[in-house]
Order: structure tokens, then C-alpha cells, then sequence
DNA sequence: CACGGCCA
DNA sequence: TGGCCGTGG
């Protein structure tokens, strides 16, 4: 999933590009967030293990998984809370190139929930925990019904041709958003300037990590960078078996591209072929050609063809129906979440006005913002 | 995920 | 006061 330890290669050779902030420095800004990784990480968050009865989710009455919607509604009431704006970005149509990964993990969901109904038969509740963990699943009901309850929050929302993450980096690109909110490195790859992690547990802070400098820690360009990271592992191709993050970040600083390191791969192969058996296994189909295409040139939405993203206040009535009547949501649960939309209501214009203030003269903070305003935005205004 | 309750 | 646990949906 994402890129495979990319992060413990960035602490290790650009420490310099993480960074721990609290959400209070976000304070004005809008961060895109990659709604498919956060759906399964709340539906893993809502579970609990309960001894003798296995594993319990939140559910509504008809039996579908509400965990998510709990989340993506807190999350984005905390988000608002701090003056943070919040775009919703869900996953669409999965690449071609990704298929058989996605063929890989649907067989290990499988093969984790026969392993769960087992051990619950054995009684081994907490390790049909971890199984059950394991055999989540999102399917598109679950999907639907978060857009549903965003679009009736009026938060905005962006449905992806494609990957989540490289729509993602897209708008952060196009200044659309400060940064992409993931777990998932290859947001970087896709080339997200800032990627913002960590989001999950309260305890620890969250992680800033700047591409730029990570890029200037790892002495790469961006074209090294996308081939170290599918030299690492990504989810579009196998990878060598032999190779992994060192090896992978070793080899393309000296040879820059994974064709030079392909050729010296082949040539280290057939040294140590009389000694032992082959070391490194190129994989038969090694997509990374492909790959690297699509790193470079992923199907996204760019800015002049997005909606004007506005954050407003929610349709009360028709919120309330669904998560109460539809959703199994208590109205006390539902009231106190609509009191915290109306408290937070204009936090991030409120504060962005006392930056704005400290920042110095009317004239030099008006220029920016017209600029970046008059890039497409016929007339209207971008802000607000 | 957040919240309330319980206990050191 | 703050960490852990059960519940909610």
C-alpha cells in the first residue's frame, strides 16, 4: 500500500523535511483529504473487541457500517474547529495498472475473514480481532452515504477520476489546498508539495513533510524520486524481490534511472550465478515504465475544471433525517453536531482576518490575493 | 471517531 | 488529572 517504506527512508536521509506541527498552525488553510483511506481507517478505529462476542461495528438498522460517518463527521467538525477548511476526496474509477494489487489485497481479505470466522470458533477472540481488522471492506453503499452526509453538510467535496491521492496533489499543486491529508506516501510521488499525516491518533503530533525537502535531503530530482519510489514498491507494479529502500535509494542515487540500475541489476546477476542462485528476481511483467508514466501524468481534474469549493452551513433538517431516521444517529448526537457547525462558523475567516492584520499594510496583502484570485476565477471572488 | 464514567 | 474502557451507531 503507497509507496513500501518510503517514510522510514525520509526520516533516515531527510529528517529535515518533517516537521511536527499541532492543528493550530493549519489555522486558514484548506488541506485535501483522501476520504477512501480515512473511511477505512475510521470503519478500523470503530470496532470493538468484545470478549466472548467477537467483534462488534457500529452499524444502522438494516446492518450497513456507519463507524466512517461518525468520523468524517468529527474529523471534520475538529478540522473547522482549528479554522481549517476541509475538501473531501473520494477515489473513482481504480487505474488499469493497479488492478492486480487490488486482485492481491481482495484475496487477503478473504483469506483474513476465513481466518477470523475460524478463530472465533476457537474462541480466540483477540485474534479474530486482527483479522477482522484485515477483512474490512468499503464498498460503494459506504461511499455514497459519506458524500451523501457531506453534501448535505456543505463541505466540499471532489470525486476523483481516478486516484484519490493524485487528485489530491493536484490541487495542492494548483493552490487549491495547502496540503493532502494521508496516510499514503505516494501522495508525494504524485507530487503533493505537502503531505500532512498522522491525523489518527490524538496522541501524537502531526507530521508535515515538505517534498521540496525531501528531494534536497535525498539530492534527487523529482524524476529520480518517482523511480526510487517504485523501485521501493508501489501499488501499480511487482517490485525485485532483493531490492528494498536501501538498496533502491543506493542504487538510484548512483544510476539515477531504474533502466541504468535494470542493466546493472542483470549484470551483478549473471556475476553470481556459478556462486549461488540468482539474486535479484526482476519481476516478468516490471511495469515501471508505466508507472512512472502515471506518477508523471495520473487522470485528475484540474482547477479550471473544478467547482468553486465553498464551505456552508448544513441543510439542518435534511441532515438530521438522514443520520437519525436512515443512520441509527441519536438527535442528541445530531443537535450537538449541528451546535458545533454553528459555533466554528466563520472560525478560519476570522482568524485568517487577524493574521491578515499582523501581517502589515492593507496594500501588499490585497495584491496576493488578487492575484492568485484573478488566475480564473472570472471576477468571483476566490475567498470567502 | 468522541464522550462519559471509573479509578489510581 | 489523565489514562483506560465501554458505548454509540
Amino acid at each position: 500500500m503507497g509507496i513500501h517504506k518510503l517514510m522510514s527512508l525520509i526520516d533516515e536521509k531527510a529528517p529535515d523535511a518533517v516537521k511536527e506541527i499541532t492543528l493550530d498552525t493549519l489555522t486558514g488553510k484548506k488541506v485535501a483529504i483522501d476520504a477512501s483511506m480515512c473511511i477505512y481507517q475510521f470503519l478500523i478505529s470503530t470496532q470493538t473487541l468484545k470478549q466472548g462476542f467477537g467483534v462488534t461495528e457500529l452499524r444502522d438498522k438494516d446492518g450497513n457500517l456507519t463507524g466512517h460517518l461518525v468520523g468524517i463527521l468529527n474529523r471534520t467538525l475538529s478540522l473547522l474547529d482549528h479554522g481549517i477548511k476541509p475538501i473531501w476526496v473520494f477515489d473513482g474509477k481504480a487505474p488499469q495498472l493497479k488492478a492486480g494489487e487490488l486482485e492481491e489485497r481482495k484475496e487477503k481479505k478473504k483469506e483474513a475473514k476465513e481466518k477470523m470466522d475460524q478463530l472465533m470458533e476457537e474462541g480466540k477472540d483477540d485474534e479474530a480481532a486482527k483479522m477482522a481488522q484485515r477483512s474490512i471492506r468499503v464498498t460503494p453503499e459506504m461511499t455514497e452515504d459519506a458524500k451523501k452526509m457531506l453534501r448535505l453538510c456543505n463541505i466540499p467535496m471532489v470525486e476523483a477520476p481516478s486516484e484519490a491521492e493524485a487528485q489530491c496533489a493536484q490541487m495542492v499543486k494548483d493552490e487549491l489546498a495547502f496540503a493532502t491529508v494521508t496516510e499514503d506516501m505516494d501522495a508525494l510521488t504524485f507530487g503533493t508539495t505537502v503531505l500532512l499525516r498522522g491525523f489518527g491518533n490524538r496522541k501524537d503530533p502531526i507530521r508535515q513533510i515538505t517534498l521540496s525537502k525531501v528531494l534536497e535531503g535525498f539530492e534527487m530530482s523529482m524524476d529520480e524520486f518517482i523511480d526510487l519510489c517504485i523501485l521501493c514498491g508501489c501499488d501499480y507494479t511487482s517490485s525485485i524481490s532483493g531490492i528494498g529502500p536501501v538498496k533502491a535509494f543506493k542504487y538510484i542515487t548512483q544510476y539515477k534511472t531504474i533502466e541504468e540500475v535494470l542493466e546493472v541489476l542483470e549484470k551483478e546477476n549473471t556475476k553470481s550465478k556459478s556462486a549461488t542462485k540468482k539474486r535479484y528476481q526482476i519481476p516478468e511483467e516490471f511495469l515501471y515504465k508505466e508507472s512512472r508514466a502515471f506518477f508523471n501524468e495520473p487522470d485528475v481534474t484540474k482547477k479550471e475544471d473544478l467547482e468553486e469549493f465553498k464551505w456552508g452551513t448544513p441543510e439542518e433538517e435534511a441532515l438530521t433525517k438522514f443520520l437519525t431516521e436512515e443512520k441509527g444517529f441519536s438527535e442528541v448526537t445530531v443537535n450537538n453536531a449541528l451546535k458545533k457547525f454553528k459555533k466554528t462558523k466563520g472560525k478560519a475567516n476570522q482568524k485568517r482576518l487577524d493574521t491578515f492584520f499582523k501581517m502589515g499594510t492593507k496594500k501588499s496583502t490585497s495584491k496576493v490575493t488578487k492575484t492568485k484570485a484573478a488566475v480564473k476565477s472570472k471576477g468571483k471572488k476566490s475567498f470567502k
